[in-house]
DNA sequence: TTGAAAGCGCTAACAT
DNA sequence: ATGTTAGCGCTTTCAA
């Protein structure tokens, strides 16, 4: 129960009765309809302020079909979650964009404990929620697929695999990409190596396809510079192992925690950043690795795809366009310019 | 909107229909009451199965005033909150409570962004929610006040300052630290020190009593002994420096994140670990500090505290007995017991 | 054991 | 500009 049963709530019609007009009037007041005389308005809103009246949500939501909650669909255990930075900055986004948007922000395992043949919770599948938040990761094909079936509202953050509408946020993956290759470039580096997640990341297809871009634009090779593995440290480590046999003056990371691992494969191996291999980044992310020599990478606005995603998610229902947000490239030490083109080294606030 | 308009949702009247009983039975079925003939129960659940009916969770939610939802309040940015390992832990436990429970896991910031006068979220004050899991630290104080003032139903993790009745969930922080420090006093260590925080946490007092107590047990003084700052790794560290002064063979941290500092500073002053100082701390978190050598620690069962939150507020309306949770020492490296009484290095399943 | 009917508190036609 | 009325989809007496 939400309360002390002693404390029996104000209806609409009482506040009406207070304020001497019908529950009709002080209805439109509360949602904030005009063709209400200014007094009368006035008095209304003395007698909702003096009571510390609230509309009963669950009413509001019987008859106007909205809830006002909104759902993050969460992929793995919470707590697995809440240490990825990525997450981390994503679920701050989404609270911004609930308290703007005066929406609740509840988080919803992907699927039932029961392993309910669905792969929806009940909670989800029992509609009582506006919408929902997904991210795009492979294995969240079959949520996607499942919150389609059931025709929910939702918005997907980053790329699916399926090409089927939807809504979805997004950054600019590859252009950013290409922007911190060309970077790489523009210093003069000829061997930019790239080491980026497996195939089944579209994010990291796309930034591999700026990675490409650049290189093309300088003809450049890319003869045994690429060098795939799990988007972990660990993998961005033995990426930049293999990659090493093929000489690189320069490492593109297609994220930050990779570029960790490139950091720890170089340093192991002699060399010495960025006066031996420069390394580029890319995430930016506020609670991610901390490089020494500071990394240069493309930040990605983390938070403002949060937003977007819950603005969208409250502006309505069917599928739109997809919002792609800017990147911008942020210039540490690692690039070996140390000075960077004006206009190159400001990063926004994310 | 929850759904594309183009989905016309069964109502439980249609429901009966299909089965050939009224809107009744159906909701009879439906909150499982017994007296319902089997044969006719039977039907009604073949249709709801084969419709994929639920029902709408707003009328019922405005008739039964309950809305299913149980959030948690967080007090600082949900993006710090994400880096700490106690709150990653309790959303965990929170997390599986609601779906014990079979219900929806909301997060709410402390106070509206326009800076109300009342400190609560509209979202909370507005009554949609079941009830609210506020953690007893300093900022919560006046929190747990509007919330109490608006008779909310609420579960209080921890254990607030003031000692105004509220159901609250805690761990046993003196009886752990009382066991942390007799088993530093019971492998031969006789100068015991305690880092932990500042007066204003409320577990740091209840952990420093703990030590005092096994102090007194053992008849061992305290003089110099006791240094309390910050409870973060810095403020391990520069308590441990001041403690130095007293030559402790021992050194209770009241936190692991404290303990690190102490490790740190134990290091950098020369003292080996546990050779020349043994180290115990509090708290043994999934995703806390790993230390070197292996941190011996007093495990607070946080997801169970999280969970059993939860319960409590699924389970009733007014002021509980507090529940407290017991807590288990782990045996490490870094305490110097390495044959451990039997029985003490076990460390239960959190 | 089942059905009919009232009503939860609100919004939104429809009157006036 | 304001009031009256009819539901929204459910649970729950109350009758049968």
């Amino acid at each position: 129960m939400n309360e002390s049963d002693d404390t029996p709530h104000l209806t609409i019609e009482q506040i009406g009765r207070r304020a001497g007009v019908s529950r009709s009037t002080v209805s439109r007041v509360l949602n904030g309809q005009r063709d209400v005389r200014a007094d009368v308005r006035a008095r209304v809103e003395a007698v909702i302020q003096e009571t510390g009246y609230h509309p009963n949500p669950a009413a509001r939501a019987l008859v106007s079909k909205r809830s006002g909650l909104i759902g993050l669909v969460m992929l793995s255990e919470v707590d697995e979650l809440f240490g990825d930075p990525y997450y981390s900055a994503l679920v701050n986004g989404i609270q911004q964009g609930c308290a703007e948007n005066d929406l609740i922000f509840a988080i919803f395992p992907a699927s039932s404990p029961d392993g309910h043949s669905d792969a929806l919770t009940p909670q989800i599948a029992q509609r009582f929620v506006d919408g929902v938040i997904v991210t795009a990761v492979p294995q969240s094909a079959h949520v996607i697929a499942a919150l389609r079936a059931r025709r929910k509202h939702m918005v997907v953050v980053g790329h699916p695999d399926d090409d089927a509408p939807v809504t979805r946020v997004d950054v600019e993956n590859r252009e950013g990409s290409a922007v911190a290759v060309t970077h790489l470039i523009r210093h003069g580096r000829q061997r930019v190596g790239f080491v980026g997640p497996t195939v089944e990341y579209r994010f990291g297809v796309d930034r591999f396809d700026g990675y490409r871009d650049a290189l093309a634009a300088a003809e450049l090779p890319e003869d045994g510079l690429v060098h795939l593995d799990q988007p972990t440290t660990e993998g961005g480590y033995r990426a930049t192992i293999a990659l090493l046999a093929a000489h690189p003056d320069a490492v593109y990371a297609a994220t930050d925690t990779m570029a960790e691992g490139v950091y720890r494969a170089l340093t192991e191996h002699g060399r010495r950043i960025p006066d031996d291999v420069a390394v580029v980044g890319f995430d930016g992310l506020p609670r991610g690795p901390r490089l020494d020599p500071v990394l240069t990478t493309i930040v990605q606005p983390v938070v403002e795809v949060g937003r977007t995603a819950v603005g969208l998610l409250a502006s309505g229902d069917g599928v739109r366009d997809p919002v792609v947000l800017p990147t911008v490239l942020r210039v540490g030490r690692s690039c070996g310019a140390n000075h960077p083109p004006a206009g190159e080294n400001e990063a926004h606030e994310l």
